[in-house]
DNA sequence: GTGGTCTAGACCACT
DNA sequence: GTGGTCTAGACCACG
């Protein structure tokens, strides 16, 4: 996963977002350590202040909990990553339904062309 | 529909998609005369040359067609419209289905979801 | 043939063309009589005197000729009208051979290459 | 090779043509680094915009390609640069047969022609 | 410095 | 009035 930002968003937006997928990919698993911020916010080249923000708020989210000396780990409950995961999807295939809309695909047109569509590697 | 522009890409590719849209939908129906190059840069806001830009594309798609004096139509060439329809629908498919991807769904399980996500009126 | 003339050359001049085209290829035989300088800068829509000045050069060529009361006449000369039909194809030629080296092609090339190309009805 | 244009043709078209020629002569062989924009139209003495636009189009037929801040590029692929080399051969062929035919020569008349037309240093 | 985009404003041909 | 072209000049992102 790369680290490139849009400027269409604000960045720690997008380090949220890139967070979350790491999380709910199991890339970061449940009850791992996360390195320091200072260590994240260097991997991202953004200001640690920003990658503070963003973990706030994946801590507001319940998503990862900090241990004032041990540092910060995604959290051991596998239902809300689950549930994270299928809210993230939802989220997706809503904005997917939305622009086919736009293009004059009901559902059932939209279904059709994502089964014929080859998946890639 | 609304003419915002979101600085992420170019006016006129923006235009450019804008006018696919219209054509695809069918609220610019095969065969209608488009309104003049000032027109509808005066409705969208910017410069007439930008406008242009974004008309000579859909020329060299083949998608309109201009009378010297007359202005210019939408082609009438159904299948054309068509397959720009799908070609669109294609992709926005699959980029729905490489961000589905990144969040660990295979397409059976994005299809499963589309299956019970309501459909908007 | 139609009358529209390019801008590039002085009317005349494209006149001149035209009228040496039609007596080549036997659309004017020989010794046939012309249309009146007033009919025939009718048909082309252009000044007469534009048309004059056209068919005074033709007449300098020897490729006319003018009976005070009776109008104007194709030349009888055959040989005339065969050299003439030579040379315009020799110009022809040497522009296509000047053209042809531009892009590279030495003759025996533009040759082959005219070989196979079809030719059309 | 001069820099005249003929007002015929936009001015931007002839610039295609001239640099498709210096494409397909060698002049610019492939994989090399073309003047910049702002050079090449002082050279021509046009607007950069127009300079632009020209090697716009070139880029869309794939014969150049640009690098954002290093400058714009001859493709490589010399099997597009022979493509388009005969492409524009057979253009000049189809223009100069149909000339011949006005003319009242047959192909193997026009071809004939052509052997005994000496070639020019 | 490079390419790329956008605006503003003018002029042309065509009818 | 229509589309089309051209110029002039500005601004941006990328390194």
């Amino acid at each position: 996963m790369s680290w490139i930002f849009s400027g269409e968003k604000p960045i720690y937006t997008q380090l949220v977002e890139r967070l979350q997928l790491r999380i709910v990919t199991g890339e970061y698993p449940p009850g791992a350590r996360l390195s320091s911020v200072r260590d994240l916010a260097a991997e991202a080249a953004v200001n640690p202040n920003t990658m503070q923000r963003a973990l706030a708020e994946l801590e507001n989210m319940g998503l990862v909990y900090s241990q004032r000396t041990s540092g910060r780990f995604v959290t051991e409950d596998g239902a809300k990553i689950a549930a994270l995961r299928e809210q993230l999807g939802r989220e997706k295939v809503r904005r997917f339904l939305a622009e086919m809309r736009e293009l004059g695909y009901r559902r059932a047109e939209a279904a059709a062309l994502l089964e014929t569509e080859e998946e890639e590697a």
